[in-house]
RNA sequence: GCGCCUGUAGCUCAGUUGGAUUAGAGCGGUGGCCUUCGAAGCCAUAGGUCGGGCGUUCGAGUCGCCCCAGGCGCGCCA
């Protein structure tokens, strides 16, 4: 709707400046449409006779007087248009184009909110990456639902994209990782390991050894240190597919960055960065600026396998590419930025979205968290204690750069207060209405409409509020998309199911009136759809019955 | 010390690329609403110097600078 009327306006503009009743040197790029707080503002609306003002050395008002003029009048979309506030334009979109937009919902059904802004270009996400070294827990899964959701956004208007998830199977971490089991599996068959310093600790750690005593018996004794990583590796990947998969995300795409080094890609790229000229040599190591690119021990660095893993992302040309990183990695971006800017590549198609991490706490007691002390709070056991539609919701209420707060015992016992429930009871609400009118008439749960002059009866002050807030759907996932802000969602879902249980507690959908009673099983059927598809966006099911 | 993020009602947070003499919502408080489609709901009411200051602008919660408070990062870890 917004395009639509930014076209309008521009078509004026072209028109006032062609007759010379506007002096200006360039056309404004483009034009801003907001949505005015207050009702008598309009539904949309227009300042930019204020911006212009100046430029023609007009008032506000007589710039916005000549705009109005030159306004084309619209094929029934806008119903009303006034000159407000001293250069304000107010638009009033016309009932008619609400009743057609009920026509539109109910006959794309799902398929509404779809566009193809995106025009089918590819996006890669790449997201709740992290090291292999332990299960997944409850802080990185607020990147996964992130970019997961982002992802179903970007698909929803037009982009093809490339869900990635990047492995770090390789390095320290993951030695220490290896030694961590070795020494763990030595113990339990009773010999005395060597003392470990910075050892992972975890109980998955002790089950892993089990298992390895009960495939291979004391078989394993005279394996070295990567044997024992690649095994903890293999294995808690499995666990983090399983935790990922039931936990609603899915990947398109599981890169290990092991693969970098046996495709040369990491020592490639390092050439290219040292014949380019920008590396010094220093105590033994590569660097590049601040950081170093290759050990003394002649061993690259996780920034060094990660810009090559960037510089591949580019070779698959992909139209824009978005990292979801925790904001403990913040002092990485720039220095990525920065290397894959001199080895050519075009830093503007890179967006990285950072998240703060979760803090957890239980009864308002912080609790610390350390993947390598084991102390940590699954993302399982989260799932299995509040749900993880719940979780979903949760994590997405809140702008990525806001820092989460996520106490267990809270969520458990708001679990009913927990704002999802108002969205699902919603939801759930119309399915109610709908099992009840099928006793009383025979219909179906989507009821079908040809003329929209059959909805002209819906005169509601809350009824028309709601049209115009369905309406607005597809501009709001437009919005959410670009802005790159999923959170965006639970907004709007939450005011879409305020103005329902309003409208629900004022009015009753069946009624004598079999005209009315047909016009609100429309009404609610398109509210049903846009919950429906919301949610679905979140990655949340929708529930009929509560 | 340097860098990033945050500071809006008692609590948790919205606030649309600066917009309209009354800054919104949920929880919690107070008072109402079930003979009728689900009360996990609705309505009313109380509660705020938008951390503080200066500035830019026709116009600032939103932008800039300084200060205060909190979180995180600053490794030849990832």
């Amino acid at each position: 709707m917004k395009g639509k009327l930014s076209q309008i306006i521009e078509e004026s503009l072209k028109k006032a400046i062609s007759v010379r009743e506007l002096q200006l040197d360039k056309f404004p790029f483009s034009v801003i449409i907001e949505k005015p707080k207050d009702k008598v503002h309009g539904d949309l609306s227009v300042s930019i006779a204020f911006s212009l003002a100046e430029k023609c050395k007009k008032s506000p008002l007589e710039v916005a007087s000549i705009i109005y003029k030159h306004l084309k009048p619209e094929t029934g979309f806008i119903e009303k248009v006034e000159i407000a506030g001293g250069g304000f334009l107010n638009f009033f979109i016309s009932k008619t184009y609400l009743c057609k937009s009920m026509i539109e919902i109910t006959r794309k059904g799902n398929k509404f909110g779809h566009s193809n802004t995106g025009g089918g270009k590819r996006i890669q996400v790449e997201f709740a990456s992290v090291g292999p070294t332990g299960p997944v827990h409850i802080g990185h899964s607020r990147g996964a639902v992130i970019g997961d959701v982002l992802a179903n956004i970007l698909e929803e208007v037009g982009y093809r994209v490339t869900r990635e998830y990047y492995i770090n199977d390789v390095g320290t971490q993951i030695e220490i990782l290896g030694k961590s089991l070795m020494a763990r599996y030595e113990e339990i068959l009773g010999k005395k390991p060597e003392v470990l310093e910075g050892g992972y600790e975890g109980q998955y750690i002790s089950n892993l050894a089990i298992k390895l005593k009960e495939k291979y018996g004391e078989g394993c004794l005279s394996k070295d240190v990567s044997f024992f990583s690649c095994f903890a590796v293999n294995e808690i990947l499995v666990g983090i597919k399983k935790d990922f998969e039931d936990f609603g995300v899915r990947f398109d795409k599981w890169v290990n960055e092991s693969e970098l080094y046996h495709r040369g890609e990491v020592k490639n790229t390092i050439e290219l960065l040292k014949k380019k000229g920008w590396t010094t040599l220093e105590n033994g190591a590569l660097w590049f600026a601040d950081d170093v690119l290759v050990r003394s021990s002649g061993v690259p660095t996780y920034f060094a396998s990660d810009i090559a893993y960037h510089l591949g992302k580019y070779k698959r040309k992909f139209y824009c590419i978005i990292d979801i990183w925790g904001q403990d990695h913040h002092g990485h971006v720039s220095r990525l930025g920065n290397a894959l800017k001199v080895i050519g590549c075009d830093v503007n198609k890179l967006e990285v979205i950072l998240y703060q991490l979760v803090s957890l706490s239980r009864r308002g007691e912080p609790v610390k968290m350390s993947t390598r002390k084991g102390e940590f709070i699954t993302l399982r056991e989260v799932m299995d204690e509040v749900g993880r539609d719940s979780i979903r919701f949760f994590f997405l209420m809140r702008k990525s750069s806001s820092h989460l707060n996520f106490d267990l015992e809270l969520a458990k016992a708001q679990s009913l207060e927990n704002p999802i429930y108002y969205v699902q009871y919603a939801h759930a609400r119309i399915f109610s209405i709908f099992r009840e009118a099928k006793k009383q008439f025979k219909i179906k749960n989507s009821p079908t409409i040809n003329d929209w002059r059959e909805l002209e009866i819906l005169n509601e002050e809350v009824e028309i509020d709601i049209m115009k807030k369905l309406a607005f759907f597809p501009d709001e996932i437009a919005k959410i998309a670009l802005a790159r802000e999923p959170q965006g969602l639970t907004v709007y879902l939450q005011e879409l199911a305020a103005l329902f249980h309003r409208f629900y507690t004022e009015h009753r959908v069946i009624s004598n009136n079999l005209n009315l009673t047909h016009a609100r099983f429309v009404l609610i059927n398109s509210v049903q759809i846009v919950l429906a598809k919301g949610l679905r966006l979140m990655g949340i099911e929708p529930r009929k019955r509560m």
